[in-house]
DNA sequence: TCATATACTGTAAAAATATACAGTATAAAT
DNA sequence: ATTTATACTGTATATTTTTACAGTATATGA
């Protein structure tokens, strides 16, 4: 795709930020008021070009006949990209952005639970729960959790995804594989912070 | 929310059709085309009840200024619902509205390649590959596969999701099971049809 | 230094559009 | 039998909007 110049990229963020607020894309007039512009003619050129590029594409004739093709900021405006979390032994799965692996777009109510991220499977422990390395967890941000969840826990120096069963004192960290060990707590010797509970699972085949 | 008369439902119907497909609103005249209407008054009378009612809103004075407030379909025209069929042993696995067990909203291009609906699994003859019963697995039609890639194909009577194989006339398709067994096929004596392809798998805990 | 691309102003006219007003027709409700 | 709501046609006009044309200014590369 085209590069953009600064002043077409306004333009055209101006037109999606237009169009987010008020359902309809603006008016040449419009975006010069939005923009400082005097003349009408300035965003025309402007529109012109980010026609040609194939950013936009306008119905010639039409009042407001503009839609957008390739948007700057793609879904960022709409809130649809959800983010990827890579699942790093130690520290907390924080939506910092550093921790931000990719964006993906989708309906965070796709699953039955909505979700905040997905975190991205490292190792087999949880293989024989058909979840494989690099699969995908829907993670819903949550300390509500009951036994049998599987559950996003983070220990001392470690996080893991692991099914939840507690009873009393005893918090056990189950996994699905026969090679790995179930991890045992007590919670009066040591602490841990329930992340979040998984409900889904996406794969890219 | 007050009731819509007829008439009300399909301009606002029509105003919502147009909105998806251009991305931005009809005039008066272009509603009443849509519809057939004679008069722009007509549409115009049917947009200040949809006002009035609280559908939608109205910018006085200018072109194409109307915005939605209360779609009447929801997700449905705005295609980020994608359906869920069912993988029945006899028969194609068709788009047809009575094969649609559901619709999740998500986008189709969450995954590499976008795709066309989701396959509901049953049996086990993918376990091994970390397909469960239910899972839904993301279909792109297409009849571009390349051996390896896990497939939908239509034998006589029978629809099955394998992995591809391909030499000549020998057609495998192989499941990830060791219970079950390779379905091979000489394709000079029996035809197979490629629904298509996996782009990627989801699953709701 | 000359062409070229970017980035505008200012004006004007043609076309698109909203919208008011005056009617007609029909079915349901009172 | 009369009102009321729905559902239009048909016309006209003021306003909005697109869009063409004629310029100006500035920076950049050749």
């Amino acid at each position: 795709m085209k590069e953009l110049t600064k002043q077409q990229t306004k333009v055209l963020a101006c037109v999606e930020v237009y169009l987010n607020q008020t359902g309809f894309p603006p008016t040449r007039a419009e975006i010069c008021k939005e923009l400082g512009f005097k003349s009408p003619n300035a965003a025309e050129m402007h529109l012109r070009a980010l026609e040609k590029k194939g950013y936009i594409n306008i119905k010639s004739g039409s009042s407001r006949g503009i839609s957008i093709i390739k948007s700057q900021q793609e879904y960022e405006l709409s809130g649809l990209q959800i983010p990827v979390i890579g699942l790093v032994a130690a520290g907390s799965p924080t939506l910092a952005e550093e921790n931000i692996e990719k964006r993906i777009p989708c309906d965070p109510e796709m699953f039955a639970d909505n979700f905040d991220y997905f975190l991205k499977v490292k190792g087999l422990s949880m293989i024989d729960a058909g979840i494989h390395e690099d699969d995908l967890v829907a993670i819903k941000k949550t300390t509500d959790v009951k036994n049998g969840d599987l559950v996003v826990v983070r220990l001392e120096n470690e996080v893991t995804l692991k099914y939840f069963k507690k009873k009393d004192h005893l918090l056990e960290l189950i996994p699905a594989n026969k090679d790995f060990s179930t991890i045992e707590i007590d919670l009066r010797e040591q602490e841990a912070f329930i992340e979040g509970k998984s409900v889904g699972l996406i794969r890219t085949h």
